[in-house]
DNA sequence: TCTGGAAGTTACAGACCGGTAACACCCTAG
DNA sequence: CTAGGGTGTTACCGGTCTGTAACTTCCAGA
């Protein structure tokens, strides 16, 4: 049982945190709720009495993942108060960070791989929390004082997005390795052309 | 019935080519070998006699999808003979259009985020393909005359990655709409700094 | 016309899936 | 002490999954 998250806390957290971490590594069609709430302590009836089904739980689980994330620009804000520009490279550090810690890619990503039905719930959830995502990126890049602030954090979030993936391909010794270095060249070359 | 592809041929050739249609529309763990079988206008024995289980017919559509992606760089070849530059071009559009054609991103990278198991047989191909394509990207860029040529293929390719991940999460209309912009300004960058 | 192999058919095994019912338990608030 | 809500337990439903067995049908080539 390598899945383990048992902490003593209530059933309801308990099950949310072990699904994350189970959808993450083995995916989400992958995991059966039975698995999910054995690893976590409990039992299926406790799970339906908390979520109205597995798409609900799926759907949560996307929702705390993207909480998380949030909470980490908080931190960047923290770090480096009032000043963007160092906020912008923290991300790109924190980002490659990422890449390394392990082979799996963007939750929302798989999520979306996954879960093909056009109508279903997940997919809602995985839009609004991407759009969220990239408007903090664009806010970043404008308020560090980019010209063409939605332009590079397009950038930046697709170069992101798609070392993701590459680790979850090929590995992290493939073209993912030179994700800082063209994330600081494409921050160099953006602030070189025009300021706001 | 949707997933029609039934034209007569061999039984094989038809089961590889629907499975690869579903495997794309639908998921890999999203669609049973009855369903392929049924929608290929055969039936489950046929099938197990000629891929000996639904891994290996997992594996043979990957290779197969490889292939017609392999097949597009010679339609390049052909399109515009020696002139690299104008192949690295049209490689560009040729992405382009492929983030406009489906909401579904790269097969293999989809397979890599539902096929966790770390020793599963899909994972071995996966890579070798995506390395292979690797090559052909950076041989292009080479002989296109640009210095940092590895460099230039990797963000290229991680460009390109990223983009098919967000027109399946947040649609074609999201930051993918840039990814020519993008591309176009790297190759130009590119080739003002070194040439070889 | 005969024959052999490929393909189709039906049924089944064994496992797993999401989800529910009915009931026993425990622990805390009143 | 008692009542009640949250929790645990067991069993079950209907469905789907991969994979196999045994048998029939068809068709091309000799």
């Amino acid at each position: 049982m390598t899945d383990g998250v048992v902490e003593r806390s209530r059933p309801r957290d308990r099950i949310l945190e072990t699904a994350r971490d189970m959808f993450h590594k083995h995916g989400i069609k992958g995991v059966g709720v039975d698995a999910i709430t054995e690893a976590a302590g409990t039992n299926k009836m406790t799970l339906y009495r908390h979520f109205e089904s597995k798409d609900d739980l799926i759907v949560e689980c996307l929702r705390a993942n993207a909480a998380k994330a949030g909470a980490m620009w908080d931190t960047f804000e923290a770090e480096f108060p009032g000043d963007k520009l160092a906020q912008l490279h923290a991300w790109v550090r924190k980002a490659a960070a990422m890449l390394n810690t392990d082979g799996r890619g963007c939750d929302m990503a798989n999520a979306a791989a996954e879960l093909t039905e056009p109508d279903h719930p997940a997919r809602r959830v995985i839009k609004e929390l991407k759009e969220a995502q990239r408007e903090r990126l664009v806010g970043l890049c404008r308020d560090a004082g980019i010209g063409q602030a939605e332009l590079l954090a397009d950038t930046l979030s697709l170069l992101f997005e798609g070392a993701r993936v590459s680790v979850q391909t090929v590995g992290a010794e493939g073209p993912s390795t030179q994700f800082v270095r063209m994330a600081e060249g494409l921050i160099v070359s953006f602030r070189g052309s025009a300021a706001g």
